[in-house]
DNA sequence: TGACAATATCTCGAATTCGTAATATTATTA
DNA sequence: TAATAATATTACGAATTCGAGATATTGTCA
């Protein structure tokens, strides 16, 4: 978004972020998944079985929007719906021995590409970064309450 | 997004960005406009009458999409469209005086807003937070490529 | 225990964005 | 100058996301 605004750090910002979200997008693109979809598989590969409901808190998607991945990454195999023993409203939803192959794979690649993002940084300067960030995030949900 | 990631500052650049875009929608929607909106207007504010290619480069919309949100803007009689003398070929879209209106009021607004987003840095740290994107963002792009 | 509130998922329609193809116009080049 | 390439917009279908409502189940409390 090339806004016209004065506030470069604003600017700065949301272009950098920008680049970084279409980076990530092309490279998992490289195989047939979406962001949302890549991210769904994340949170299973770190923390197992899952309730769709959890999950959803956690990338912080509709429940309607979760319906739909859950749907499509059904279809490409990478995991499984099963019934949750202890409450018969919930589905519990975890990877497939495809969907694991896959982001076994998939995760070490992952990291190495966020990692390399902030490879031109000393310490000092990630450690800056992290300060500012917090406080300015802080700012701005003090603001939205 | 609550993403499982170990590196710090990419997980708080993508919140931070987030908490920001969500707080600009809020404030925006006031007003009974989208961000996509806004920034259509906020283009034609500051560099005065565009084609409609001009702005969706530099908001980065496709073309299908500007379509959409100028027919949207239209609609609620915030612009015009124009013929482009010189090239029969482009559309010139302008603010309305409805359009003028509505953003000499919003735009002053907008900027206190996003200001206060980062009222809480002194000099030394915006300047080290606008650093430290610009080589994220560099080399960001250098891997696009 | 029975009524009611809360929760989890799904359905469905609306909104938005993209990409491709179609159309019209302009620019280039042989 | 005629043929071709490039450009600007629109049309249209696909993909994705949201939110409200429907359904089923669980939790709470009088």
């Amino acid at each position: 978004m090339d806004k016209i605004c004065s506030n470069e750090p604003f600017l700065l910002l949301m272009q950098t972020t920008k680049a970084i979200q279409e980076c990530i997008k092309a490279n998992v693109a490289k195989h047939d998944l979406s962001v949302t979809e890549f991210s769904v598989l994340e949170v299973l590969y770190h923390k197992g079985t899952q309730t769709i409901h959890q999950v959803g808190s956690s990338i912080l998607i509709a429940s309607g929007s979760m319906t739909y991945v859950v749907d499509k990454l059904v279809q490409k195999g990478f995991l499984e719906r099963n019934i949750c023993p202890g409450d018969r409203r919930a589905i519990h939803i975890s990877l497939s021995d495809k969907g694991r192959i896959l982001m076994e794979a998939l995760i070490p690649e992952h990291q190495v590409l966020i990692d390399s993002m902030f490879a031109s940084l000393d310490q000092h300067e990630v450690n800056s970064l992290i300060d500012v960030l917090r406080k300015t995030k802080k700012k701005v949900e003090e603001r939205s309450n």
